[in-house]
DNA sequence: CGAGGTCTTGAAGACGATCAACAAACGTGG
DNA sequence: CCACGTTTGTTGATCGTCTTCAAGACCTCG
């Protein structure tokens, strides 16, 4: 099936950053991978304490990876953009233990946890490279911890907007210094830890800064150097390899 | 060699609260142990940016997952207790993208990559939970994630004393309501995010409300209802899965 | 055109940081 | 065993960042 390849390719495009995969992979990924499902935005895609079946995929889209908390808030904790598994560490883990969220329309495929059982059986090679992918996550999960107790609220943001800006990048969904963001003020206050009003004044000041311009739902890099430097932002903890800047 | 299996039981102690190890797949990890080695308190346990050939199990003791800031500072994003990989992340992503540091004398034993190499290959079944392992992690990440954005001082340190606290006695280590928890102020501030003073005021509190005592290394929660209430503390994100409590 | 969501601005107040100093505990060598 | 320096813990005072409350502007979509 041609046609399931190329949903599958922004996440062969992953892979290809790190250790590309064979083509017997390929062929037993694209054999297990269901047809597309499209995700309206806001929509979950993943349920806290769920036992999934299936492992999606998203193909295209920003979802946020989100953990509830008693008193009603909800709290952000990771970015998925096209090409991220949604919800692999379900498979060894066997249960969901935090939500995920559509935050723009989305669209995503599925692999059976039968499938996946058998690439670890059968595809050692392939079942590293999942492993380290789900691995990444937990990378960005620190940086984050780290860049929460160690900056400013313009700290924070830069760094956010410098990950999302490399992740991008490296998966091509960014043109020149600019890149597809569609999250609003309120989800970003969710992701740093901040209040809405907060946010929206440190977002004027990187704006004033002359580092960043955020219309619509695009967000441009003004100041590559600049909001490296506000973010001090070293990419190595992203794993993408290719030593870029 | 009977004394690396009695190294290994804090490590096998884990694996069986999810899912047991098989016999054969203990034997192939005593197999590929080490022998022991104890390391210094505060001395280094792993670099960032290193490219690690072994992975290093911690046998008894403390350690401490850090991340170095430009700045200067270091920020502890988690610990490590008696059955903890030190750096099985590593393995799969090749290179240790943030330091490990011995709070305590801690004891060690460390296993080739040659050997999990060889464990993916022909030991699927302990290949899947090696791989839960290295998720677990990331789940503690996310929590503590969420617990910084959403809860103030007293929050975040009763969380990190209850997250102590389970997993202490999951691995046969606290004694009643106390576990051992050698750690100082600065440190505690390190991984919370917080200055030395206020975590000093904030330890107070929590003292003056009659939830923890803490004398010496030893922490003692007198009022685990009410410590898991100012913590907002739901168990399940450590999969521990007997669901106690 | 109205309604609801999003963005923006102002003012007051809380939480935590920083600075500074001192007390207590610890280990080491004399 | 005591004297000493170093690390850790404790307290007070001041300051800044961020929160909260409140209200108005803008925008999009029915």
């Amino acid at each position: 099936m041609d046609s399931k390849r190329s949903l599958l390719e922004p996440l062969f495009a992953r892979f290809d950053i790190r250790d590309p995969l064979s083509e017997a992979e390929r062929d037993f990924l694209i054999a297990n991978t269901s047809e597309e499902r499209r995700i309206a935005a806001r929509s979950p895609l993943g349920h806290e304490g769920h036992r999934p079946t299936h492992c999606a995929v998203l193909i295209d889209g920003i979802a946020a990876r989100t953990i509830h908390t008693v008193n009603g808030t909800r709290r952000i904790v990771g970015f998925l953009i096209a090409g991220d598994f949604i919800d692999l560490q379900a498979f060894p883990l066997q249960r969901l233990d935090h939500g995920v969220e559509a935050i723009s329309d989305c669209r995503i495929v599925q692999i059976p946890h039968s499938a996946l059982l058998q690439a670890t059986e059968t595809f050692p090679h392939l079942t590293r490279l999942l492993w380290q992918t789900t691995l990444v996550e937990g990378s960005m999960h620190r940086q984050w911890l780290s860049a929460m107790g160690a900056m400013d609220a313009g700290g924070q943001m830069a760094h956010l907007f410098c990950e999302q800006f490399m992740r991008a990048r490296s998966v091509g969904m960014a043109q020149g210094n600019s890149f597809h963001f569609p999250i609003t003020q309120e989800q970003l206050a969710s992701a740093l830890g901040l209040s809405i009003v907060h946010v929206n004044r440190t977002l004027q000041r990187l704006r004033g800064m002359g580092l960043i311009r955020w219309q619509g739902q695009e967000v441009e890099v003004t100041n590559w150097p600049g909001l490296k430097h506000e973010a001090q932002f070293d990419p190595a903890y992203l794993h993408l390899d290719r030593a870029e800047d």
